[in-house]
DNA sequence: GTTCTAGAAC
DNA sequence: GTTCTAGAAC
């Protein structure tokens, strides 16, 4: 049985005490490791750092922080946004250089996580890896079945009616729980899916059409460039001459 | 969160 | 017979 408070004790630790096999990276405020079971190409959790036990306990989760002090939970949830922010740029450099372009990284939080300690998913949208291997993993990163919530969206219901702040941050486990036990099916084309093994070769294919289908474009786009760059030098070329014709005359 | 495995599904 | 899912874990 995994630890369910290791994010705990990590958010409470000196993060120079951390290996760098966990931990990523780390501001004045958070913490950002790497998920110990990726649930896709690249996948990071960052999480608030703690300084006590009762600030600990106020960060237990999403659910603990929205019943809290609202201004602190909207302070503690835009910075945890504002390092994801960060940590995409990052993502993207990785994926330029590892696989030639780059694709979307989604940021948000599972309604219900089975962990303590609140931590933001930053995952690249494809959902391929070895650790993806039942219908509850996939469907708690499925971006539109609602157990996944994008950080952007709970930070918007701090601008929403109180009534309607107040019926989101239930976040009672049995509305979410329904989520996960939907049918499979394709976040990029919808189509069902019979099973996690077709579900996976599904993925990966989707996953290789939009590498190809990228990889084509800026392709497309590089060879345009070039011939631009070869007109405009020609151009230099032209005039110059003319320039050079017309002293002459 | 994972591992294990009984029995359903194919 | 093999693949796959889904619930228990003392």
């Amino acid at each position: 049985m995994a630890n369910l408070t290791i994010l705990r004790t990590y958010a409470l630790k000196d993060p120079a005490s951390l290996p760098r096999s966990i931990l990523f990276s780390h501001t004045e405020t958070s913490l950002t490791i790497y998920d110990a079971f990726p649930k896709s190409m690249f996948h990071f959790l960052i999480l608030p750092r703690a300084s006590s036990k009762p600030e600990a306990n106020e960060l237990d989760s999403l659910r603990t922080l929205l019943k809290g002090d609202k201004a602190r939970a909207k302070q503690v949830i835009s910075a945890l946004r504002e390092d994801a922010q960060t940590l995409r740029k990052e993502i993207e450099d990785e994926m330029l250089k590892r696989y030639g372009f780059k694709w979307d990284v989604w940021t948000g939080f599972h309604a219900t996580p089975s962990m303590q300690h609140l931590h933001l998913h930053v995952l690249s949208a494809d959902l391929c890896s070895e650790k993806m291997k039942n219908k509850k993993h996939y469907n708690s990163f499925h971006p539109k079945i609602g157990f996944f919530l994008d950080v952007d969206e709970v930070l918007s219901w701090f601008d929403a009616e109180d009534s309607y702040f107040a019926a989101m941050a239930k976040l009672d486990p049995k509305d979410h729980e329904a989520f996960l036990k939907q049918d499979l099916a394709c976040f990029h084309c919808g189509s069902a899916m019979k099973n996690m093994p077709a579900l996976k070769a599904h993925l990966q294919e989707e996953w290789d059409k939009q590498a190809a289908r990228v990889k084509a474009k800026l392709e497309r786009k590089r060879q345009l460039e070039e011939k631009s760059d070869t007109v405009e030098n020609s151009d230099q070329v032209h005039s110059k001459k003319q320039k050079a014709d017309s002293n002459t005359q």
